[in-house]
DNA sequence: AAAAAAAGAATGAACATTCATTTTTTATAT
DNA sequence: ATATAAAAAATGAATGTTCATTCTTTTTTT
């Protein structure tokens, strides 16, 4: 136990030192070699919980994948109305991506490029079968714009990416206040009324 | 001038060939053997075009930037209603996006990743400036909602990048019907009453 | 003392860039 | 116009480095 214990702490610590050197010097300049030594952890190490740097960027990809979407959903409840849930969720997804501010860029950034494979992006977009089943609803409850999720999605949640990067560039470092105003642009835009 | 006619396609044929690769394989995975080949050129060429890798980088993500606000702003003129020119800025956009994929996508990339310096991305963003006098004169006359240009920008032009990128995936191939739909959302967001 | 985990050094491939030559273009003189 | 030499552009083959990955040895755990 001892020694899984052990184990799960060098994985996650590998985690973290490619997330941190993936966001600031983007893959192509991200060394295995860099990658240990920020893990404190030799390079030959990386190969007993890695196939390779693909494997190792893909499941980091699905880690923070779910880490992101178990937040956002956790506390949804399919009894609740549909505007509320919406509500409660695009907070959450705010939440995370601008507290985890590291893990939220990570994500664009594989969602942006081709860094990760195409199975594990697949695998990842899985995670947002409950707000679909939402918009769902939201739809046929004449609630929500019947439009694509894709419109819905790129309506919503994404614009959330572009602030988180402009944040992260301290272009602009949103306030309370701006998140709020944020939602409201985002809830104006689906409603139907 | 037959010289530096020539000069200029094998210019633009490199730039066409980094679109192309960095797209399909990322920036890691293009190397300026593969960048040249597709080029036809010699990789030898390249360093009379250009100083290094990122420099090469760095020029086309500025060449396809002009390209891109060049076309945008075109028909723009000052003396218009808000809501008119921000429809036709806005369909200009997207008919960018939509038509030239592969450009907007390395634009997308470039925009997404520490793939290009600091220096150019800032230079490519001065290109923006008549989008945001428009928006200036909109709050002013309180057509626009009074938010930050980073949320106008968030929820009006960054949906389009989304949608860009889940085409070129083949995930969602919007329709004529599609684009007016995703104007409408862009619109009811920002619109004030 | 056997097995597992970790390490540092070694390996070989891939890469960005440069070098030495060749080809093409331009300018000049007939 | 044509021939010729100087200049510029282009090339394929080096060069030296960096990197992912593997190998051998050491350390830690069981």
């Amino acid at each position: 136990m001892a020694k899984l214990q052990k184990s799960i702490e060098k994985k996650e610590a590998l985690i973290n030192a490619t997330i941190a050197l993936v966001n600031n010097d983007g893959f192509h300049a991200a060394p295995m070699s860099k990658i240990a030594k920020m893990a404190n952890v030799s390079p030959a190490t990386i190969y007993l919980y890695f196939e390779s740097k693909q494997d190792l960027v893909n499941q980091t990809y699905l880690e923070v994948k779910n880490a992101f979407t178990t937040y956002a959903f956790e506390a949804y409840d399919e009894q609740m109305a549909v505007e509320a849930s919406f509500k409660m969720i695009w907070f959450r997804i705010a939440e995370f991506k601008f507290r985890d501010c590291e893990r939220g860029l990570f994500l664009a950034q594989c969602d942006n490029t081709p860094m990760i494979d195409e199975e594990s992006r697949q695998e990842g977009i899985k995670n947002l079968k409950p707000l679909l089943d939402l918009w769902k609803k939201g739809k046929e409850q004449g609630i929500i714009k019947p439009v694509s999720d894709y419109l819905l999605y790129a309506y919503t949640v994404n614009p959330l990416s572009y602030l988180m990067m402009v944040k992260k560039r301290n272009a602009f470092v949103p306030t309370e206040e701006n998140i709020n105003e944020a939602y409201q642009l985002a809830w104006d835009s689906i409603k139907l009324t």
